[in-house]
DNA sequence: TAAATATACTACCTGAAAGTAGCATTTAGG
DNA sequence: CCTAAATGCTACTTTCAGGTAGTATATTTA
């Protein structure tokens, strides 16, 4: 029960670049603050402004930077684009196909805090982010 | 985020069991009746009879029944079996030692759901289970 | 005791996520 | 124009959860 790691990646580098906004950071220097894979990293980061999620600059100087609208960048972009929403509609005992009509019984149970969870990612911004250190602390 | 799909497989099999106490149950029969994969089925049944949570009877006529103890077979004891307890002791963005004392952003509104979801595991019994359909509404 | 029906054990196969490597492309700036 | 420094693209490798196959072992019952 957990996110995949590509997602931590994900939230860590947005997290990242919304506590230095204005600054165009490179992957080289992304993957050495954040001890993630460089090249796994670089793949993700033009996954991500590929999203629109973080603009994008090549060349020389180069980087990503955060949109200047972090309050409105909000968790649950990020899951989505990484590794979907899919399991949030999902069955918890993987049925395939399954209403809330005449629920088993677990279902209740397992609702609520699912919904709680995708309250999380669909109230929380990027900006809702930054009053605390991103990195150990 | 979502349970590995063995200990889906495991809740499934548990609770199908809670529900035909008294019966003994082969792996052929709960595998037709919860569509889980044969052998996968069987390694997992063995597994969670090593565990103590379900008797096994070997031979003819043979094969799993649950405990008459259902009411003190808790749900945080099956995945425990399969998948390991902690993810819920686990950072969400993935750093590998760090303390609630000088949290992240993130760090309190995660901590609260994976709280949430402990207790359900912890909370809950097969018994408290036992009140509605399982398979297929 | 022999056949039938079950689990247990061991080894192997598969697919997807995670990680690695090399080269192409873009841009700043001397 | 040329080089340095950056992203983009493509292909390969690794790891592990999930799944398959065959055989050994245990138990009931005729
Ligand atoms: S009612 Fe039960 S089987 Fe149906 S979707 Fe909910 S948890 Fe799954
Ligand atoms: S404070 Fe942040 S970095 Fe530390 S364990 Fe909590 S979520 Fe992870």
């Amino acid at each position: 029960m957990r996110f995949q790691k590509t997602t931590e990646y994900a939230i860590r580098a947005m997290v990242y670049l919304a506590k230095h906004p204005g600054q165009r950071l490179s992957t080289r220097s992304l993957h050495e603050s954040l001890d993630i894979p460089y090249k796994y990293l670089g793949r993700l980061m033009s996954r991500l402004a590929e999203a629109g999620l973080v603009s994008v600059e090549h060349g020389k100087h180069g980087g990503y930077q955060i949109s200047e609208n972090r309050d409105s960048i909000y968790l649950y972009q990020i899951a989505e684009e990484v590794e979907g929403l899919e399991d949030y509609e999902r069955c918890i005992l993987g049925f395939p196909d399954c209403s809330d009509e005449h629920p088993c019984a677990l279902h209740d149970r397992w609702v609520a805090h699912r919904e709680n969870i995708k309250a999380m990612l669909y109230e929380t911004t990027l900006a809702d982010l930054e009053e605390e250190p991103t990195k150990q602390p």
